[in-house]
DNA sequence: CCAAACAAGGGGATTTTTCCCCTTTATTTT
DNA sequence: AAAATAAAGGGGAAAAATCCCCTTGTTTGG
């Protein structure tokens, strides 16, 4: 029996392409392809036949991968769902990996590694290749990330920005000093030294929009 | 007679998913599917057979997108290459169409469209579609782009570190005020109010390795 | 139920950043 | 040759950011 595949990729012609690739592999079959999470929602929610695997990118507009897959844990926690993005960076394997996806590819694998691991993760429930299984273990910066709570990722948006930290006060309403705290307990969990390395840490791992 | 295409892209599956559908357009065959410029170079310093268009990514290893059109420019002047990437900014367009190459495409187009794109290249040797003819007149960004001196682009990277502006100036080799001078004048030229927003533009633009 | 952790806020001092106005010396443009 | 511009430097002041040490409630895990 084949195997059906859906592809949420905002990236419509890379989309679209891959479609034509897992079609050519022996029982494999692409449903649909849509092009952010809002639109794999809509159609999960209308009681559709479900993928035997979803491959869903992270950057996405509308609902990017993290929500997409959250939503899906909820909602279906038995669907089989593989990362697959240009991101290697450890923040954004571990969280993918956190949020319940079944396994981590990067868009410059080769195509017979890919077959490898659609088979995998329908087989096994699983695929981690090295690199994820490196970025679940080695948790340092893992355990930086869990810590920032709700407020300090609001605050360090808004120091992200040309807002000067009495103005992120009144953002946020709290009092300048409050701010001067989660601005230090940043720095120490953060291991910066200035506002500048805040922002820098925060484009780095992908926790702001630049 | 068929056309022939040559894919230079570094995401392996991306490049050999599209050879699949560039296959399947009538006309269209893929010559080879190259991860980075320095292999392409390779390729066409060898003699061999030049293909009818090069899609040609912007971000890759070993040799990115700018330096592949300039070698190409220099040395194949009448070689047709598109480029073909996920960066809508500006700044990427124009920098690649300044290079020579002879259109832009996002990696979010439409099968059909892409597939006029690579028709319109072969036939009259340019494709345009709005964002990149938009992007070429609407020169805002790009002349303030070039009023950047070596030294100014030297301050800018540095001020996108946690160095004071005393030890950047250490590492310049000039006094503080100076440095000072290229900070106000930077500030008036990127129209920003803050170190940050100085950070937060470079990291924008591509201008710093984060 | 108690101690630990956390959110919110504050005083006061020091350093860094930002701003505005200014000079000199080359180089380039007109 | 005169004018404009780039590169380097400066004085002085105001605003912002950083640092260290402190208090008061609220939650929350053990």
């Amino acid at each position: 029996m084949s195997k059906s595949v859906i592809i949420v990729d905002d990236h419509n012609l890379f989309g679209q392409s891959l479609k034509g690739l897992i079609g050519s592999f022996p029982n494999f079959e692409v449903l649909e392809v849509f092009k952010n999470g809002g639109e794999l929602v809509d159609y999960l929610s209308a009681n559709k036949k479900l993928p035997d695997i979803i491959l869903l990118d992270v950057r996405m507009p509308v609902m990017n991968g993290f929500e997409t897959m959250d939503w899906v844990r909820k909602n279906l926690p038995d669907q089989k769902v593989l990362a697959l993005t240009m991101e290697h960076d450890e923040e954004t394997i571990i969280k993918m990996i956190k949020a319940g996806c079944r396994g981590y590819l990067l868009k410059d694998i080769e195509p017979n590694e890919f077959l490898l691991a659609l088979n995998c993760v329908t087989e096994s429930g699983f695929y981690l290749n090295e690199e994820s299984s490196i970025a679940s273990c080695s948790s340092n910066k893992d355990k930086v990330e869990e810590k920032l709570s709700q407020r300090e990722l609001e605050f360090l948006n808004l120091a992200c920005s040309e807002l000067t930290y009495k103005q992120v006060a009144d953002e946020m309403n709290l009092s300048p000093k409050t701010i001067d705290g989660y601005r230090e307990s940043l720095f120490n969990k953060l291991r910066v030294r200035s506002r500048v390395g805040l922002v820098l840490y925060a484009v780095k791992n992908n926790m702001v929009e630049v």
